[in-house]
DNA sequence: CGGCTTTGTGAGTCTACGCTTACTTCTGCG
DNA sequence: CGCAGAAGTAAGCGTAGACTCACAAAGCCG
């Protein structure tokens, strides 16, 4: 990889880091590794971020966005609000294959809490996160398709915390977790929950 | 603190290794920090663990089995099924406020994902979670109280799933997630999931 | 008391990491 | 072409962290 104009290199850094951080954590990955994985020296980094933090923090809003348009985009093609939610439940970043990779990078940063700032783009990306989900959860519930028995604001935190809980165990390398004996799905049990005994997985 | 006995000390470690390790992390408490709030110098933590490492996993460990205990003798008095469940989500400690301070460490530690021996501690301890619940949530269904719709197997790692993603998203700060603005909380989606309408929280 | 074991310490060593400095090469544009 | 400014490098600074060594005090038992 030769030389490169600024912002392509940005990006590619960030890539870079992605997959580092995704593996080794934010303290794990050393600013020396992700340099010589992107084929570059050190200084380089730091023309184009203030300091590691800095650059972990633009990876944590490049992530949050990419994974929210990535959901948006599998929910575009439905108008009915059933397969809406049905695809909202089936394509979760957090515990789809595609985008999972993707995704671990936050999984990894949460328990990263010391610092504060890396915290504070955390909470954001969880409450833009919440946003979505609560609109979704809502608009179905308004179709007459989904129970309203719990409002969109407590499912949508429910969809959250197994979301992360299964990210969290995949991350770890959990065998089968999430699965039965007769291969159902954790995915299926939520759809069933949430749309009745009609529902199956894609 | 003066001169104390090997098992006692190595105890006192624990406590204090576990404090610290809940804040900051696996990497980010050091062991000069965890010596001198256990009011004792660096080689003491050596005399007593092999390395930081082990003292870790020493830590996992324990606090798997003392979470393990601690449900258990919340459930050891209730004798009808339904009470049992119901107990059993209720005083759940990745989510219950007593006993979430412990368990903090292991939701630390979940993600520090790249020491194979810190790993395999957690996903024991996984197992051994599961394993758990699983019997309980049998134990229900067998008694005619809880619907069977979905196997033991997999209501068992709904369970996990959940309560991991409360206990990180708790750890990393996030305000009132997990409720409503009319006050209703995770637990209470849990209870009357499984339970059906009358559930209470108590 | 005397001597042996156990608990403790002060002062390091060594390594690795985040980050910087001083310099060189490339390239687009007037 | 020439040269300004952007992209790149080699080498190293300062610091902090995991871990160790050589020695001192405390407890215990005949």
């Amino acid at each position: 990889m030769g030389r490169l104009p600024a912002a392509q290199r940005r990006e590619q850094l960030l890539d870079t880091a992605a997959k580092l951080f995704a593996v080794h954590g934010y303290a794990g990955a050393t600013t020396s590794q992700i340099a010589k994985a992107a084929g570059v020296t050190e200084p380089i980094i730091y023309r184009h971020f203030e300091s590691k933090r800095d650059l972990f923090i633009a990876l944590i809003h490049r992530t949050s966005e990419v994974t929210i348009r990535l959901w948006e985009h599998e929910l575009a093609a439905a108008i009915e609000p059933a397969e809406r939610l049905k695809r909202l439940i089936n394509t979760n970043p957090m515990v789809a294959n595609r985008g999972r990779g993707v995704y671990r990078v936050i999984v990894q940063a949460m328990t990263e809490v010391e610092d504060p700032k890396i915290l504070e783009a955390l909470n954001e990306h969880v409450r833009t996160l919440h946003a979505f989900l609560m609109r979704e959860v809502q608009r179905a519930q308004d179709s007459g398709n989904v129970s309203k028995r719990f409002s969109p604001e407590l499912t949508g935190w429910a969809l959250i915390h197994l979301g992360l809980g299964y990210g969290v165990l995949s991350a770890m390398g959990v065998q089968h977790h999430g699965e039965d004996s007769q291969g159902r799905h954790i995915v299926d049990l939520l759809g069933e929950l949430m749309l009745g005994q009609g529902y199956k997985r894609e």
